[in-house]
DNA sequence: GTCTATAGAAGGATAGAC
DNA sequence: GTCTATCCTTCTATAGAC
C-alpha cells in the first residue's frame, strides 16, 4: 500500500497547495482541502499532523518553485539583451500559469518574516549575481545590480499581482488584459535593455570626461 | 456625547486600521481590533454591524488614500523628468510610513475582485491619462502609456511589497535595505527616464527613417 | 453609549471502530 | 490507511443590565 499512500498524501498536498495558495493561511479550512483531496479532515491530520505542518510544507514547496524560477532563468548562458528577452518571455508565461503564487508568497512572508529564511538557504544567490554581473552590467558600480535585479523583478511580477486592478483599469481605457500581457512580454525587456544601455552611455561619458 | 460618539468611532476606526491592515480580513480578530481600541467587542457591533461591514469600510478609506496618492502625484503640473522625480520622492516615502497598506490591498483584491469596482469608481482615471501624455509620452503610440503607468508603479511599490526578501538578500550581500531603498527614491526616476528617453528617439528614427 | 455574560456556529484536532 | 463521531477552543454576534 505504499503506492497508495503516496498517492493519497500527493492528493492532500495537491488539495492543499490550490486552497493556501487561493485563500492563504488564515483563509484555508482544513475542510476545504479534504473536500477538495476527496477524503475527511482526519486523513489530514494522519498524513500532516497539524495545519501549520501542512501549510509549511506547501510553502516551501511554492517558494521553491518561484524562486528556482528566477535563478534558473538568470543563470543562462547568453549575452545580456538576449538574456532580458528570454526572462520576460519564460517568467511572464509560467506567472501566467500561476497567477495566484506572487501574492501569496509576498502576503505570508510580509506576516511572518521568519518564513524568509527557509527558502532563502536554497538559492545560490551568488551564482545569480556573477551571472548578472558577466554583461553590460559591468560598467555599472556593484551597487547599482541590486536595484537592476529589483527591478527586473518589479516589472515582471506586478502585472499579475495587481491584475484585478489593472484589468479594470485598462478595460475602463478600452484594452484587454490578455492583450497587453502578451504585449509587456516583449516591451518588458526592451524598457530594461534601453534604461541599461542609457546608463552605460552616460557612464562612458562620465569616464572619457 | 456626539463628541464622544465620534472619538470612540474613530478610535474603532483606527484600531481596525491597524489591525486590518497587518493581518488582512481573515486574520484579524474582532477581540484584537476591541483591545487595540482600548474598548470591548460589543461595542465594535454596536458601531459596525459586523465585521465584514468594518473591513468594508476599513478598506474603502485606504483603498482611497492608496490610490489618491498615485492620482495627486500623476496630476501633478510638471514637465515629464520632474514629475518622474517627484513621484518616486513623494510615494516611496509614502509607502515607507505605510509599508504594510500595498499588500493589503492586493491581497484582498487579489482574493475578493469586486472590490475593485468601489474604489475605482472614485478616481478619475482620464485626467491621469491626459496628464501622463501631455509630455515625452505623446510621441509614443497611446497604446503605450498604461505600459509606461504600470512600470512606474511596480518600481515604486515592489521594494516595499516585497521588503522582507530583498532585506534578507541585501544582507546576503552586505547591504543595507534602508540605505538601498533611499538610493532608490533617486534612481527609479532615471531608470523610468533613460528607458523612455531611448524609446522616443528610436521612434524619431522609425519615423524619420 | 458601554459593559458583562453568553449564545451559537465554525474550525482544528483526536479517539476509536473498521 | 480510512472513516465517523466528537471534543475543545475560538470567534462572531447578540441579549440584557447599567
Amino acid at each position: 500500500m505504499t503506492e497508495n499512500d503516496r498517492l493519497t498524501e500527493e492528493k492532500i498536498f495537491e488539495a492543499a497547495t490550490a486552497v493556501f495558495e487561493e485563500k492563504g493561511l488564515d483563509g484555508a479550512r482544513m475542510q476545504d482541502i479534504a473536500d477538495r483531496a476527496g477524503i475527511n479532515k482526519a486523513l489530514l491530520h494522519y498524513y500532516f499532523r497539524s495545519k501549520e505542518k501542512l501549510f509549511l510544507a506547501v510553502f516551501d514547496n511554492l517558494a521553491e518553485i518561484l524562486f528556482s524560477k528566477f535563478a534558473g532563468i538568470f543563470q543562462q548562458d547568453m549575452p545580456f539583451d538576449e538574456k532580458m528577452k528570454y526572462f520576460f518571455l519564460e517568467h511572464m508565461t509560467f506567472l501566467q500559469q500561476n497567477p495566484k503564487l506572487p501574492i501569496f508568497i509576498l502576503t505570508e512572508v510580509s506576516r511572518n518574516p521568519e518564513l524568509v529564511d527557509k527558502f532563502l538557504a536554497k538559492i545560490d544567490l551568488n551564482s545569480i549575481k556573477t551571472r548578472m554581473s558577466e554583461d553590460p552590467a559591468n560598467t555599472m558600480p556593484p551597487k547599482m545590480l541590486p536595484h537592476l535585479m529589483i527591478s527586473i523583478v518589479s516589472l515582471s511580477v506586478m502585472p499579475i499581482a495587481a491584475r484585478p486592478i489593472i484589468e479594470k483599469v485598462l478595460e475602463t481605457a478600452g484594452y484587454n488584459f490578455d492583450e497587453f500581457y502578451e504585449e509587456r512580454k516583449y516591451l518588458a525587456p526592451e524598457f530594461i535593455i534601453n534604461a541599461v544601455r542609457q546608463f552605460k552611455s552616460e557612464t562612458d561619458n562620465n569616464t572619457t570626461t
